[in-house]
DNA sequence: ACCATAGTATGGTCTGACCATATTCCCTCA
DNA sequence: TGAGGGAATATGGTCAGACCATACTATGGT
């Protein structure tokens, strides 16, 4: 007597959730639209009142729902869309976890940087953001001011990418790398290597050069983590592939 | 008076979350171990076992604990480490919400496929399940059998880049495209195409052929998903760097 | 017309109970 | 002595109901 499956049951919250979604499905659900009270909401689905919570913190946490207390056409549930803060959680944890290392974070930051710089170098788009947070790199007097710019100029390409998957994996890969970009600078001590790379950056861009912007992004990553592994696309620098590892972290 | 900061209550659930990472962190706690029971966690946090559960539905969601029933060592939440489950409900709800497109995703795709395929091409790693994958693939005889080896043959890909948090990013890109794919190969009906670019990812990958490989996949996903943007990188095909958009995505 | 107050709907939190599940313990019986 | 089977128990899953803080809304008095 073959064709057993295992019991799995479902829990309530995953059902409150699958109904949420096919309603976003088949209703056309939307940034912005608002979901029913969590009562009212127990109650069409038939469960408690904690099992709509559960599904909300959920949905909260994969960065689609947003919930507002008190009264009026903003409190309760409204559909949003910020995968970013989702992704950032997810890093840290894993990185937390030991599960991720920083090499491979390092690596994927390497991957979509080239990516973005190289795309926005051959769509020519809107480079001010860019522009501005180089100048006021050059203004910056500590290390948290330098890498909160630097954090803009840098999801500054990922946006004139035109991807917002891409982004947001960019901006929550510079998420999990704060406090380890703070203390590149601040071992470094000298930014002027970094702002050289900025601009040779910028420039590539600004000429639609897409493997030179590449390039550049790739150089500047080598300065501010040593040790990290080099694209293999670049293979005209020679056939070592070995994967490398920070060797310096702190 | 100045020095007002906004109320910004945490809430109990997220206080929670955050001595759980404290732990995590300070403990060395890592995958394996095991949490107190919820109710213990409630008492010792002076929290309800509400505001308990709903941080571990959290954690739960963001890929860190596995929560099992009954009694013994196995029972109770537990530190795990999947951080593909998360980024597949991640990108399926995004998508849901049409807040992110196909194009998007498969540009993303593009990007980690062609990294992961010149990475693994350069350091030499264990092809076998690739090579596995190729085999069954020939042998499949519907569109989501051919899918389904398909995934695997794109997943080793990924997995052979050695790093885990591509791999993780490919395992859900690859889950949110499923249905795409599936579409496209009954779209194309013939796979001898697919099957022609496989081989050539293989070869190249095989012979560290690192710039070969990542070419290969392009015209792979090229085939696959028609209209999809080329990476600039490959600048030799011409300077038109549109960023090109599914025209069709049944 | 304006402003203060009561009303009310929202999410946030807590308590305590009960259920289903799965292991462990221990007693009974062969 | 061993093995089988039920009771005890600890776990997460679910529910009901209450109370709080918040923030808008309606009402009434000035």
């Amino acid at each position: 007597m073959g064709g057993w499956q295992p019991v799995r049951r479902t829990r309530a919250f995953e059902d409150v959730i699958a109904q949420i979604e096919r309603r976003i499905a088949d209703d056309g659900l939307t940034v912005g639209d608002r979901l029913p009270g969590e009562r009212q909401l127990a109650e069409q689905l038939r469960v408690s009142r904690s099992s709509v919570r559960e599904a909300m913190r959920v949905l909260e946490t994969l960065g689609v729902v947003s919930s507002q207390v008190g009264r009026g056409p903003d409190a309760g549930a409204c559909l949003i869309s910020r995968p970013a803060d989702a992704l950032s959680d997810l890093l840290r944890l894993h990185l937390g976890l030991s599960n991720l290392s920083l090499a491979e974070v390092v690596d994927a930051r390497l991957m979509i940087e080239q990516w973005s710089a190289a795309h926005a170098a051959a769509q020519g788009a809107d480079l001010s953001a860019m522009t501005a947070a180089l100048e006021r790199m050059d203004a910056s007097t500590t290390a948290e001011e330098f890498v909160e710019h630097d954090t803009a100029f840098h999801v500054a390409i990922a946006e004139a990418s035109g991807n917002r998957l891409t982004t947001a994996m960019m901006l929550s890969l510079r998420d999990s790398l704060r406090r380890y970009a703070v203390g590149a600078v601040e071992r470094l001590g000298d930014t002027s290597g970094l702002m050289a790379d900025h601009h040779r950056i910028h420039r590539a861009i600004v000429a639609g050069d897409a493997a030179g912007a590449a390039a550049a992004v790739e150089a500047h990553l080598l300065r501010a983590y040593p040790g990290i592994s080099r694209s293999p696309r670049a293979e005209e620098e020679g056939p070592d592939g070995q994967h490398g590892r920070l060797d310096r972290v702190g």
